[in-house]
RNA sequence: CGCGGGGUGGAGCAGCCUGGUAGCUCGCAAGGCUCAUAACCUUGAGGUCCUGGGUUCAAAUCCCAGCCCCGCAA
């Protein structure tokens, strides 16, 4: 079960095992999306589609119709990740092998939805994935494997997701034969050291210039590509959104939101601490740029105030 | 009919409101300058202003129709 890329990876890392029988994807319904909001499939459901699995789309997974029908598979185990939706306890208990978890953070930290984008938020150095037996409460499960990465200077959610996804795949697809044959004792989470990873909102990538560089940075790189870090642009009419998508904070300083140089490097910008140097950016409606592309159509004087 | 922006030399943009010589930054080419540079100076090449129709003495600009592109929507 599960609906986005990072499920759609572990999928298809389980798909390539011959040693498990994959008897039904689940994931969300369609959602309308793209231009003219046209109905879409998820990830999972293209992966399982063309692997020829039965696709199930419940709109309510406890809804009693759709759990029959889980049900009447007599699944021995069920993985999820990323579903979307809560689990009733009547489906956690439903195979015999009960319900796996993968979680993108070393457990017990970042419990919830945006476990990859809290991690670089908050400067972590390192992150990973766990494997958890799914209990009733929000990612709090015991444990039966983790494995972990570094978070690099370069590394922003995109490419922080791609690796977990990967690295999520092959440690479940490693766990469930352990676990299945018992060689796996489940680990209880530890009560310290927890924390919590909400949903992020889109206003919550826009830019405070009075916080330090590095700050800043991670705010970047933590919403790249989604939902973007964001400032405005003073213009004639109506200040325009800029979504920042690459930065380096740089050791200078001057006054907060001021643009101070625009060369071929990118454009610096004065934040609290230090200095942030732009490196692509797009403006709204616009298309994503680098540097010098989007300063060769656009004056943005030295002394421009954004924000 | 989900909302919005746009199509102007190779790239990014201005010009359109208020019709009248095609403009800016960059790139490219040639020459110059410099110990030197993703430096600087000079000169140059390169454009059906998306397409079709309409209005007009005159349309990149105004009107109508069409095609294409992009952003937002998790």
């Amino acid at each position: 079960m599960g609906t986005p890329d990072l499920a759609a990876t572990c999928l298809e890392n389980l798909l390539r095992r011959a040693d498990f029988q994959i008897i039904a994807a689940v994931t969300q319904p369609d959602r309308p999306r793209g231009r003219n909001l046209q109905l879409h499939p998820s990830p999972v459901k293209t992966i399982a589609l063309r692997a020829g699995l039965p696709v199930l789309q419940p709109e309510r997974a406890r809804d009693e119709a759709f759990i029959q029908q889980l049900r009447s598979l007599s699944p021995d185990l069920i993985t999820v990740a990323a579903f979307g939706q809560i689990l009733p306890r009547a489906i956690l208990e439903l195979p015999p092998h009960a319900c796996l978890n993968v979680h993108t953070s070393l457990l017990p930290k970042y419990r919830g939805a945006a476990p990859i984008q809290w991690a670089i938020l908050n400067d972590e150095s390192i992150t990973g994935v766990t494997i958890m037996k799914m209990d009733a409460g929000l990612d709090t499960g015991d444990i039966l494997s983790r494995e972990q990465t570094p978070i690099q200077p370069d590394d922003d959610s995109q490419t922080l997701h791609d690796r977990l996804a990967t690295m999520g795949g092959n440690l479940l697809s490693r766990t469930i034969p352990d676990w299945v044959s018992g060689k796996i004792a489940p680990q209880p989470q530890p009560a310290d050291g927890v924390s919590h990873a909400p949903k992020i909102r889109k206003e919550d990538g826009r830019i405070d210039w009075t916080q330090p560089a590095r700050t800043l940075w991670n705010r970047i790189r933590a919403f790249t590509p989604w939902p973007g870090a964001f400032t405005y642009l003073p213009g004639d009419a109506q200040p325009q959104i800029l979504k920042l998508w690459e930065a380096a904070p740089v050791a200078e300083s001057g006054p907060p939101g001021v643009v101070m140089r625009r060369d071929k490097n990118g454009i610096t910008v004065g934040c609290g601490d230090g200095a942030l140097l732009i490196r692509s950016l797009q403006k709204q409606a616009s298309r994503r740029m680098t540097a010098g592309e989007f300063l060769a159509g656009h004056e943005l004087k030295p002394g421009t105030k954004l924000g």
